[in-house]
RNA sequence: GGCGGAGUAGCUCAGUUGGUUAGAGCAGCGGAAUCAUAAUCCGCGUGUCGGGGGUUCAAGUCCCUCCUCCGCUACCA
């Protein structure tokens, strides 16, 4: 048994989340502490809102909410959602909880203490009518270099150029679309994150096992032109932690806040304090999971991410835990994914394209979209969502391979045995057979999944069902049945003891059905087949079942047609 | 522009350190079976492995070059 710290990298507060978004973090992580709960290890599960930020503020601005409302709303809203995807996090924090807050504010005050920050004074655009600083890319006006007239303060959309927001002709705010600018001076903390290069780099190369994908990010930023840039980690917002030095005020500060990317990372520890406090433990109960002085020494850490968090993940935290010159744990393996693409473009929460966590539900239930989602997982490259490919898959594995198997099994045996599972001889030859044919599978597995490697272990789960109908085809009981019935009897028992297999061995990606497997064959509590010859004879003879509904109702033609013209467009 | 990823059967994708006739699932075609959600099982692939060049006894797998798609490019998160 061994300890295993899990967090998925925190959905943005700004809006209900899209199925990329789902895939490429909360879901393959929800998987991996499933199947490690399942294995029998100690799991720490963690994820949280992120909900600093200007497009927090922007958002509460449209609804008329105060940010803090409109923050707690969303909250329960993704909350509920996340349950209702059967994310088994044994804590959904916010990273505006008071523990976040102090904790920030704990880290910058051993950075500063440390010498690892240093202010800086900048000149940054300042709009009168938004009462706000503007972040860059939130100004807009003509592109100096190609006279695009929509350029953004940071870039130019239409000719690419980098820009600065003082470059741009006729600057208006991208907010009110006013152009009474100012460029003020202000004061912020920057981290000094070239000063910590040398370790991160040292520890960076230390990760021969990371996939090249997260590596050659990392590297990249850390060797790229001068090399690791220092970072601002404050802002002139009013919503977010305030920015102190421990306990202390920090004179020079006051009024400014810490920057979100700053703070989000840090909330994977304070969510884990906020899990304790919610379940009534003290801190020891959670610092045993991040401090390498007071238990933490034999963690492992995963972290899932999409690719796009990969820098901060590899750079900006390591350098706050290191720079901290505290004990803290830090991640041991880091699984990145790319992007889940939707008819050929790109999932969008702005743009509202595509199919929204909410409304994924609402059509179909959780394990559909868990299954499609996870056994197309964007691993080595990007993956994409059709219709048509996900009516077909739902269809043919879990409709017809999974679903029917425990029908035909299920229904057969009532009809010739009753609701129980039948008397019979022992196992034979081709039951042996069969055994050592998934267990071969189950090893298969079992290594993808503790190697994470998601797309891989579906199909080895896939197999594992198609064998229970091999053997069903090859032993063919309704035919034995006739001349040989306790033969039939034993064979039947097998099918029946497949169908418990297959319920524990499928919990990690289609946890609801799994339950209400397991429900109808009685075996609510079964453990992992550590012993498969003694997981396949759990169930003898006598013991009563019911006869599950159908599982996996198909997606008709109509429903897909439907589906593709109601999500085609625009969320409304 | 820079960095990274991808380009393999109609579709979605596997292909370890280069090595026998390039694989899987789906779709399609043929057959078996009839317990089951018309489900299952068996059989069937003449693919310029994006194009071109090169290294090698041998390349999808290494090198060069070109083409296409995508992501990132550091104050959006």
């Amino acid at each position: 048994m061994a300890r295993h710290l899990i967090t998925s990298a925190l959905p943005y507060i700004n809006g209900i989340k899209h199925l990329g978004n789902l895939v490429g973090s909360q879901l393959p992580a929800d998987l991996y502490a499933r199947y490690l709960r399942a294995r029998g290890h100690e799991v720490m599960f963690i994820c949280a809102t992120d909900e600093h930020g200007t497009p927090a503020e922007l958002a509460a601005a449209k609804t008329g909410e105060a940010v803090a409302d409109y923050c707690a709303r969303m909250h329960d809203v993704q909350a509920e959602l996340a349950a209702g995807f059967g994310l088994s996090f044994d804590h959904y924090g916010r990273s505006s909880s008071d523990r976040n807050r102090r904790l920030t504010q704990h880290f910058a005050g051993r950075l500063a203490d440390a010498g690892y920050i240093r202010e800086v004074s900048e000149r940054q655009v300042y709009s009168h009518a938004d009462g706000r600083f503007l972040p860059d890319r939130y100004i807009e006006g003509t592109c100096p270099n190609c006279g695009y007239d929509k350029a953004r303060g940071d870039q130019c959309e239409n000719c690419t150029k980098q820009l600065d927001p003082t470059d741009l002709i006729d600057p208006r705010s991208a907010i009110s679309g006013s152009t009474d600018l100012e460029v003020r001076e202000t004061k912020h903390l920057y981290l000094r994150q070239s000063a910590l290069k040398g370790q991160i780099a040292e520890w960076i190369d230390g990760k021969t096992d990371w996939p090249i994908l997260t590596t050659s990010i990392a590297k990249k930023w850390l060797n790229d032109g001068d090399g690791l840039q220092d970072r601002g980690i404050t802002r002139d917002l009013d919503w977010g932690v305030p920015v102190r030095r421990g306990d202390e005020d920090w004179p020079g500060m006051e009024g400014k806040v810490f920057y979100v990317w700053f703070d989000a990372p840090i909330e994977y520890i304070a969510a884990t304090a906020e899990w304790a406090d919610a379940s009534g433990a003290d801190d020891a109960a959670w610092r045993r999971w991040w401090r390498l002085d007071e238990g933490a020494g034999d963690v492992t850490y995963t972290q899932f991410m999409g690719k796009d968090n990969v820098p901060f993940h590899t750079l900006s935290f390591p350098a706050t835990l290191i720079g901290s010159g505290e004990p803290w744990k830090m991640v041991d393996y880091i699984k990145s994914f790319n992007y889940l693409t939707y008819d050929g473009g790109q999932f969008s929460t702005s743009q509202g394209r595509g199919v929204f966590m909410d409304h994924a539900l609402e059509i179909l239930p959780a394990d559909y979209w868990r299954w499609w989602l996870l056994s197309h997982a964007p691993e080595s490259g990007d993956s994409e969502f059709t219709w048509e490919n996900f009516q077909q898959s739902v269809n043919k594995d879990l409709a017809d391979v999974l679903g029917n198997f425990v029908s035909r099994i299920t229904k057969f045996c009532r009809s010739k045995f009753g609701e129980t599972v039948p008397e019979g001889p022992a196992y034979g030859p081709e039951e042996q057979a069969l055994t050592e044919a998934i267990a071969g599978r189950l090893k298969a597995y079992e290594a993808s999944m503790e190697a994470m490697e998601v797309r891989k272990a579906a199909a080895e789960l896939r197999a594992i069902w198609v064998l229970g109908n091999e053997y069903l085809q090859a032993a063919a009981p309704w035919s034995v049945f006739k001349t040989d019935p306790e033969k039939a009897a034993m064979q039947v028992r097998m099918g029946l003891n497949l169908v418990r297999l297959y319920a524990v061995l499928s919990a990690p990606f289609i946890p609801f059905t799994a339950a209400g497997m397991l429900e109808a064959i009685n075996g609510t509590g079964a453990a992992w087949p550590d012993d498969l010859q003694a997981a396949l004879s759990a169930l003898s003879a006598g013991h009563a079942f019911t006869v599950p509904e159908v599982m996996f109702a198909k997606i008709t033609d109509e429903s897909r047609a439907e589906w593709a013209e109601r999500f085609k467009g625009v969320r409304s």
